[in-house]
DNA sequence: CGGCGGTACTG
DNA sequence: CAGTAC
DNA sequence: GCCG
């Protein structure tokens, strides 16, 4: 079940609740019995789950991970199959191979020697060095142009260039119908929508593609989808990875249309049939627009007369009859709200529509109080709806800006006060304090209970991001950093008050303690780790959060907005079109990177604190490992659904903000000692570069500093072995390993292995054979022998590639953007109804929707010189050639 | 403790 | 079959 | 070396 069927689920259950619930109801609903101690209940509570825990999702049904490093089909038309048979392989029988970008991001393509051919072409030689790990490798402007004889160029021993092949192949992405609007753009996870186009009207609900045959689509999907360039194709493998895809992610994320139909069936407005057509009128402007089948609906059913009056009004009138209300809530409501003063935000201003007055008399009910207009000083919490409109909540509070919002003040929607009641422990219901006026204030007592119960869902500052309306103020709500200082979390209270996280406790490195410990990359050498630290994580530290919320694209959701039905009507976009973007933000976080680096000295030796606790075993270390557990499985799904919110398409943000990452040492570190072990020919060696790879990849695209142990190896692909070199790192700023194993013979097998055609075994027997340089290899010293692709492989060891001269343009992009980024563009240039290739960006292709690899129209090339002009019709703004590099 | 992609090509 | 590429 |  999604969060979102969850919640409405949830809302109408709470609506539909009895004013005064009983105690059984309660019982069974919230692990709660008024009559019982809350400790009691609180066991109750977690141990026989009262509440149907497989039904609720504990957390966003979101995972990027899954998808980011899962297979993504990549269809090759045969027609361009052939071009690359001069080199080692080809492939006749099969149209279709795997492709997961997350390796292959790598800049290897294949070598076409044959293809060279071309009366007026341009040559671009391309420097050497590895694409992703030197970004000057791209600074291939036209100047560069030159035939390929200067392919003796690869004397640079270090160098390990990636072969450039000159191959015209295209590969095209796949991708599922492009949904209309909104939704999911990342490339590697997009799915459809759940509900087909056509369903809203119907009321029927249509399998999307992803659910059919990708080869057997039905007529009218096909039908439906003749003018779209893109097309569903999967292997069996990515079938399932997209099939699975679909399950979680489009339930979570419905269409436009879905949520609001099913909240107003939920909560069906009732216009008095005296007025009913003008009611129904408002009602339908009320809130969300709902399909005329709803409104119909509700003309007929409406009985509960309720007379026009806005929000405000309604919120004022409940003000009014606090005393009374109050009276009759008094008895049995758990008043878990009681301190809140919210201000509600229905979406009209106009009109308190039923869902709106409904929620208003929940706040009530459950001891908080709905504060009529927006006051800042009045209120301690903002309420809106699940979608809110940030232009009409603005218009409604009379506010001009989302920052004008005082940080303290959360902006959450209304399924966080739904969700409440179960992460707030539970209490005598009638509740003397009133002095709680946050969440978190509900975890403050310190007792290893409430640990374990408010775990259900990690944090409280979970919940007011989980739930928070706007994505720009994600951090809204928490406590500043400095105030947090002196505040003890409840996981360590007494130690860390005992010798407080100030104590500078220097960390102090203690010899490796066994062989499980220690990392081997040659015999001579042992790595001797740190033995592992532990810490908690702050999470009310917002600068992390806050930092994600900014994310790597700033505070926007690129390339959303750029993306529409119509492709004609993005050609007005300009690549300067955000417009109020915060100059100052690339400041923010630095200043950011650079306090977090403060406070990763501190958080370390707090670790110490908890580490001490742990080892003194019994119920509290018990108690900490499940908040461990929890804490690493927060930091997951919290990060996956952050990012998932805040990115767009990969081109859209320039590389700059990807490869500057806030860990790039780390990641220099670790890709050093990627290659140590790449040149080993080991078993154990090659998957320790395989995951090396993986964590490399994790850490690259991880927003943030890392602060800690905990914090790395809560990254999935970061394990414990590596955490513990990450913390290394960060703390001395090396890897002293790094040195011992740099040596000769390692630097000269790698080399050997940049060329094409390659591997281990090969460059291990050339250096075994004498070979120390490239040019031993052209001398054959050693007696060595290379295979014809090889041979090859040396002779194009600088890579050169051809490309007619009209379409240099695209062809420079097809070139200079790795794999990612061109993925990418092609995804969005896909989306946008085009098609782009190496060759053009072209429009109107139309394909046979029964077999999508078959165009029944070229379509017209309408870009294709200039990658500026490119760019431009996409709608991404200008990068440099170094600045698209994603992988 | 076993799996980590599966397949096509070269030699 | 091993080695390599994708 | 990570993950299940």
């Amino acid at each position: 079940m999604s969060d979102l069927e969850w919640f409405f689920r949830e809302e109408k259950r709470i609506l539909d609740m009895p004013e005064e619930p009983d105690e059984d109801y309660l019982a069974r609903v919230y692990g709660y019995r008024p009559s019982e101690d809350a400790t009691v209940a609180h066991e109750r509570g977690t141990s026989e789950a009262p509440i149907k825990d497989a039904d609720r999702p504990r957390e966003l049904n979101v995972d990027m991970s899954e998808s980011l490093n899962e297979v993504q089909k990549v269809t090759v038309p045969p027609e361009d199959l052939h071009i690359n048979q001069g080199m080692t392989t080809k492939r006749k029988s099969s149209t279709e191979r795997t492709v997961d970008p997350s390796v292959r991001h790598s800049k290897k393509r294949r070598l076409s020697p044959e293809h060279k051919k071309g009366s007026a072409s341009v040559t671009l030689a391309h420097a050497t060095g590895s694409a992703s790990d030197n970004p000057d490798s791209h600074e291939l402007h036209q100047t560069s142009v030159g035939p390929p004889t200067d392919a003796a160029g690869p004397q640079s021993p270090v160098a390990r260039p990636p072969i450039q092949q000159p191959v015209v192949k295209e590969t095209t992405i796949t991708s599922p119908a492009p949904d209309k609007g909104k939704a999911r753009e990342h490339e590697a996870n997009h799915v459809d929508p759940p509900l087909h186009p056509y369903s809203k009207s119907t009321g029927r609900i249509i399998a999307t593609n992803n659910d059919k045959q990708p080869d057997v689509p039905s007529p009218q999907q096909a039908s439906d989808d003749a003018t779209r360039t893109t097309h569903a194709r999967y292997s069996s493998h990515a079938k399932r990875t997209v099939k699975s895809k679909v399950i979680e992610v489009s339930t979570a994320n419905p269409g436009p249309a879905a949520a609001p139909s099913s909240s107003s069936v939920t909560t069906p407005a009732a216009p008095g049939p005296s007025s009913s057509k003008v009611s129904g009128a408002r009602a339908k402007k009320a809130e969300e627009p709902k399909p005329k089948t709803d409104a119909l609906k509700k003309e007929k059913s409406g009985k509960k007369k309720r007379e026009l009056i806005t929000p405000r009004e309604y919120a004022q009138r409940l003000q009014d009859n606090l005393s009374e209300v109050a009276a009759t809530r008094k008895s049995r409501a758990s008043p878990y709200l009681r301190g809140k003063r919210i201000y509600y935000h229905g979406g009209d201003m106009q009109y308190a529509s039923e869902e709106t007055r409904k929620r208003m008399d929940y706040i009530i009910r459950y001891g908080g109080t709905v504060v009529p207009t927006y006051d800042p000083e009045v209120i301690t919490h903002i309420v809106t709806t699940e979608k809110p409109s940030a232009p009409a909540f603005l218009r409604a509070t009379g506010l001009r800006s989302l920052r004008d919002i005082p940080n303290h003040i959360p902006t959450v929607t209304w399924s966080w006060v739904i969700r409440a009641p179960r992460r707030v422990i539970p209490e005598t219901p009638v509740e003397k304090g009133g002095e709680s006026t946050d969440v978190a204030d509900n975890n403050k007592g310190d007792k290893t209970e409430q640990i374990e119960d408010s775990s259900s869902e990690p944090t409280a500052d979970y919940h007011l991001i989980v739930h928070a309306a706007f994505k720009d103020r994600l951090d809204a709500g928490m406590p500043p950093p400095p105030s947090n200082k002196g505040r003890s979390k409840p996981q360590q209270s007494a130690t860390s008050a005992a010798s407080g996280p100030s104590r500078p406790t220097p960390q102090e490195p203690k010899s490796g303690r066994d062989g499980s410990d220690t990392s081997i990359i040659s015999e001579f050498t042992v790595d001797r780790v740190e033995s592992k630290q532990s810490a908690i994580l702050d999470f009310d530290d917002s600068s992390f959060l806050g930092k994600l919320a900014a994310g790597p694209n700033g505070a926007g959701v690129p390339g959303r907005a750029t993306v529409t039905d119509n492709p004609k009507s993005s050609l007005n976009n300009k690549s300067d079109s955000t417009p109020e973007v915060d100059s100052l933000a690339p400041f923010y976080n630095q200043a950011r990177a650079e306090r977090e680096a403060e406070d990763l000295r501190s958080g370390l030796s707090s670790e110490e604190e908890s580490a001490k606790e742990i080892g003194n075993g019994g119920k509290r270390a018990a108690t900490h490992a499940v908040s461990k557990k929890r804490v690493r499985r927060f930091v997951h799904v919290f990060c996956r659904a952050i990012l998932t919110l805040i990115q767009g398409f990969l081109c859209d943000s320039k590389a700059e903000e990807h490869t500057a990452c806030a860990n790039q040492d780390v990641v220099n570190k670790l890709q050093e000692l990627r290659e140590l072990h790449k040149a080993k020919l080991s078993k154990e060696d090659t998957w320790k570069v395989y995951t090396y790879d993986k964590a490399i990849r994790a850490l690259r695209s991880y927003p943030t500093r890392i602060r800690c142990y905990e914090e790395a190896l809560a990254i999935p692909g970061i394990g414990d072995k590596t955490a513990q070199k990450i913390t290394e790192i960060l703390q001395t700023g090396d890897l002293r390993r790094i040195g011992y194993e740099k040596t000769e013979d390692i630097e000269a097998i790698n080399m050997f292995q940049g060329i094409y055609g390659v591997g281990r075994q090969t460059a291990y027997k050339w250096y075994a054979n004498g070979c120390r340089t490239l040019d031993d290899v052209r001398a054959r010293k050693g007696g060595i022998k290379l295979s014809t692709c090889q041979e090859i492989g040396l002779e194009y060891y600088a890579d050169f590639l051809t490309v007619p001269y009209e379409s240099r343009g695209a062809a420079l992009l097809y070139y200079t953007g790795d794999d990612i980024f061109n993925r990418s563009l092609r995804l969005k240039a896909n989306k946008m109804g085009y098609s782009l290739n190496q060759r053009g960006l072209y429009q109107g292709i139309v394909r046979n929707p029964s077999n999508k690899l078959e165009k029944l129209n070229e379509g017209t090339i309408i870009a294709s010189e200039t990658e500026e002009e490119i760019l431009r019709i996409l709608g991404v703004p200008w990068q440099e050639p170094h600045e698209r590099i994603r992988g």
